[in-house]
Parts: structure tokens; C-alpha cells; sequence
RNA sequence: GUGGCCAUAGCUCAAUAGGCAGAGCACCUGGUUGUGGCCCAGGAGGUUACGGGUUCAAGUCCCGUUGGCCACCCCA
């Protein structure tokens, strides 16, 4: 039994994993790049206040038992974070990102960490692709995001995906449809279970998407916030449904869609895979007009979403989609006698020099050995130079697959190789 | 934080009814001096997750802890 172990929660990523990765991550990359957004990193470790700042109560307590949190040696409360967005939003004001011209869009990739218990799809670090889109309120905006979202799926070889919207309103018609929302409930407060009795009091909106039956009866008749909103947000969810049917994107109104973070108004979206069990949101975001005040910034429009890379690959992989192949040696230069390995470590450097993917049989072991490994290593030539070869400034190249083998001169090897590649 | 299931070699799994911890794959070495894959021989690898208890005897039964998986919660 090994003496150490990643955390709870944790976990290692082996090179098994990184043709997933690699798929996945140089896509966002490709994608974000066509999109016009610029690659932001901001640190791990942030003031613990810039997460809590603004939260309602609720939400914060949550957080707050989320978060990863220590003091630092002089006495700052630092917090690794759990989410992008509070992050580039501190960034975003340091540096007066708001004299830049507006749309600001921003991309971001890393790690985020809660201290949640494991279960499938969800862990204690993750890794998000994160997309911000700043200064700008046209519902075109958000259809922007989420745009960005479906074409990564969709380019990444993802099968009917569709998102899940629904519009919470602003702090101008939110407020009176919560009040709706709880009166109507503690009218029918004895048919709640003690889950919801609780939501109800710290979270109203999350009574919604309950999984208790009882609630769930209840739901048909409750208030729902599209039907409540004030002029403004009513006309731009409106027109975000008309961009997307415009662009074809597959798309239901989930009136019982929430979002964890609080600072979301107006239009919220999440993607779900049924593939993945329970925690099945694949990215999540929305609009978030007051988080750039709320960090000490002026008043600033935003979308944003956030995507699990993670549940991208646990996806790819229950969908059977095939990442492609990372490269692996071509050539492995094997040797006998100190002249000759001396001619296969320059061989091997110049193929590599030539962008030919490249390795040396290490040791001095015999040819049978180092064929062995070449055999192993999965590489396609086999560049033998002995002293035989060394003498005459040639290399015996053997084709791995067909046993075949050539005399190929030193000189000539990279660019025979590379012919052939 | 609550609950259910689980834990034997790097991986996948065996081990009658409590009675000497094993196999396949993978790994390493060898099968002669310049030729891999297949085959053959050998090797290494385990405090049976950890700690207690019951028993003449525990991988096996009991308790606890830790970890994993799954669900609640929460969310990517």
C-alpha cells in the first residue's frame, strides 16, 4: 500500500489521460482565439473576502464551508478559488481593463478548488475553461458565450447538445417575484419537506430545482420568474431566444434553472450530458450586469461561462469518441561501441532539430536489447549504426513493421526520414 | 455534512465451510558473439487499505478509521 496518496478528492492525471487534454484544451484555445478573446491568468490564492464580498447570506454560508481557506503568515485570510469570475472581475478593475475598448473578452484556464465530497464528476480540484465578456449588455452578447460553449461541444464530435436557459430577472423585478415565490409557498408550507422548508428560508430560488416529489407537485403552479420580469429583462430574453433559434441552437426554458453564485441576473444557462450521473452540468453561466461594482469597479455589463474540462472528457470517453493520437518517437537510434553511440546521439539530435519525433536507446546494451526497446517504444524506424555503419557514414534503417532494412547515409538520414513521415 | 455499496500485486480478478496468499496482463533478466514482436525459462512485485477485537487459526467474522464509487446536498 503506497505510503502517500493523492487527497481526497484529488487526482493524479496520467499520460493516458492527456490525448483527452490535449483535444479538449487546444480546441478552447482554437475556439477562443477564432472568438477574439484574450487569455487571462490570475492566482490560485485570492483574499478570502473576494469571494464572499455581495453574496446573500446563503449562498455565502455554503461557500464559505467550500472554500479552501487558511491564513496566510501574516495574518491574511486567503482562500484558494473556487470559481474564475470574482478573480478576473479583481483583475479586471486593478488594471483598469474598463478604459480598454469595450467589448472586453477574456478567456481563462485552470484549476478551481472546493471541498466538496467526491462523487462522480465532481471532485475537489477541477479545471474550467472560462470565458468573460465584458462592458457589453446586447443580449448578442450572451448568445456570444454561449455560442463559444456549443460549437467547443459540437467541434469536439458532442451529439445533441442543448442548452437549459431560464431568466432571473434584475434587482429591479427579482425582488417582488421572490416575495411571490415565498408566499406562495408558505401557503402550502406543510406539504414541504424539511430540505425545502430550509431552502426556502436561506435561498428561495433554489426550492426550484428541488428533486423532492412533494416540491416538485407543487412546482406546476408556482410563479415562474419569466413571467415576472420587468420590461427590460422580458425584451432581452425575448431577443436572445429569437438570436438563437436564428442560429439554430437547440435550446429549452427551464423555469426551475438556477445558478449557484448569486451575483447572476437576467439570463442563466447550464448544458447537461445524461451521461454523467448526477452532477451532469457540462458548463454553466450567465449574465452578471453588478459584479464589476461589486468589487470596486464602475458599473459594468457581463456574461460568462464557465466549462468542466473533466466532464468533457467523462463525456467524450461514455460517448466512445476518440481523441487524436499524441505523437510518439518515429525513429530510435541504436548503437554499439562508444564511436557509434556518439554518432547516434547526433543523429538523434539533428532529427529532433528537424521536428522529427525522435529517441535514443539508452545503455550500452546489446542490439537484441535495443530492438527490444524501439519495439516497445512503438517507433516506426529502427537506425542502426554499429561500427560497420560508422565506418562507411551510413545507417542501417530498419522498418519495424516490415522487418525491411535499408543503408541510408548519415548525411542523408533526416531528410530521408522526413520524406517518409 | 448525511446515507448506501466497496477495498487482495501496477491493472483485471481468484483463494472450498475461518486452515500455507494465487493467476492472467504489465514489468525486469536470460534463451551466446549484429536484429524486435511469437514462444520458452527465470525474477521482482503483498504487513490482503489502516487499527483493534473474536479464534488454536482471520483475506474471510465483529468494531473503528481512512480511501474509492454512488446518491442527498451542491455544482463544473
Amino acid at each position: 500500500m503506497p505510503k502517500f496518496q493523492t487527497l481526497k478528492g484529488f487526482k493524479d492525471v496520467l499520460p493516458e489521460e492527456f490525448p483527452y487534454w490535449r483535444f479538449v484544451l487546444g480546441k478552447a484555445v482554437e475556439l477562443a482565439d477564432r472568438y477574439g478573446y484574450q487569455q487571462i491568468d490570475t492566482p490560485v490564492l485570492e483574499e478570502t473576502r473576494l469571494f464572499l464580498r455581495g453574496l446573500q447570506e446563503g449562498t455565502a454560508i455554503i461557500l464559505d464551508k467550500e472554500l479552501y481557506s487558511f491564513e496566510d503568515l501574516d495574518g491574511t485570510h486567503i482562500s484558494l478559488r473556487p470559481e474564475f469570475t470574482a478573480g478576473i472581475m479583481r483583475a479586471y478593475v486593478q488594471h483598469g481593463m474598463h478604459t480598454r475598448p469595450k467589448p472586453v473578452k477574456l478567456f481563462a484556464i485552470g484549476p478551481l478548488f472546493r471541498h466538496e465530497k467526491p462523487q462522480a464528476g465532481r471532485f475537489r480540484q477541477h479545471t474550467q475553461f472560462n470565458a468573460e465578456l465584458l462592458g457589453e449588455e446586447d443580449p448578442a452578447a450572451d448568445l456570444e458565450i454561449m455560442q463559444l460553449a456549443y460549437n467547443l461541444y459540437k467541434e469536439l464530435g458532442f451529439q445533441n447538445i442543448s442548452f437549459q436557459i431560464n431568466s432571473i430577472g434584475c434587482p429591479v423585478c427579482r425582488p417582488p417575484y421572490i416575495e411571490k415565490l415565498v408566499d406562495y409557498f408558505e401557503a402550502h408550507y406543510d406539504e414541504l419537506p424539511e430540505v425545502d422548508k430550509r431552502r426556502l428560508k436561506v435561498n428561495p430560488l433554489r426550492v426550484l430545482d428541488t428533486k423532492e416529489e412533494a416540491t416538485l407537485a407543487l412546482l406546476v403552479d408556482a410563479p415562474k420568474s419569466v413571467d415576472h420580469l420587468c420590461e427590460d429583462c422580458a425584451t432581452h430574453f425575448d431577443t436572445l431566444q429569437g438570436y438563437l433559434q436564428a442560429l439554430d441552437m437547440p435550446y429549452q426554458v427551464n423555469f426551475r434553472l438556477v445558478r449557484g453564485f448569486d451575483y447572476y441576473v437576467r439570463t442563466v444557462f447550464e448544458v447537461w450530458a445524461e451521461e454523467l450521473g448526477a452532477q451532469n452540468a457540462l458548463c454553466g453561466g450567465g449574465r452578471y450586469d453588478g459584479l464589476v461594482e461589486s468589487v470596486g469597479g464602475p458599473r459594468t455589463p457581463g456574461v460568462g461561462v464557465g466549462i468542466g474540462v473533466e466532464r468533457i472528457v467523462l463525456s467524450l470517453k461514455a460517448q466512445g469518441i476518440q481523441p487524436p493520437e499524441l505523437p510518439s518517437p518515429v525513429v530510435m537510434a541504436l548503437h554499439r561501441g562508444p564511436e557509434a553511440k556518439l554518432a547516434a546521439l547526433k543523429l538523434t539530435d539533428a532529427l529532433r532539430a528537424a521536428g522529427v519525433p525522435a529517441a535514443l536507446a539508452f545503455g550500452d546494451r546489446s542490439l537484441k536489447s535495443q530492438l527490444k526497446s524501439a519495439n516497445k517504444a512503438g517507433v516506426r524506424y529502427a537506425a542502426i549504426i554499429a561500427e560497420d555503419e560508422l565506418a562507411r557514414s551510413v545507417v542501417t534503417v530498419r522498418d519495424m513493421e516490415s522487418g525491411e532494412q535499408v543503408e541510408v547515409g548519415l548525411d542523408e538520414m533526416v531528410e530521408w526520414v522526413k520524406a517518409r513521415v
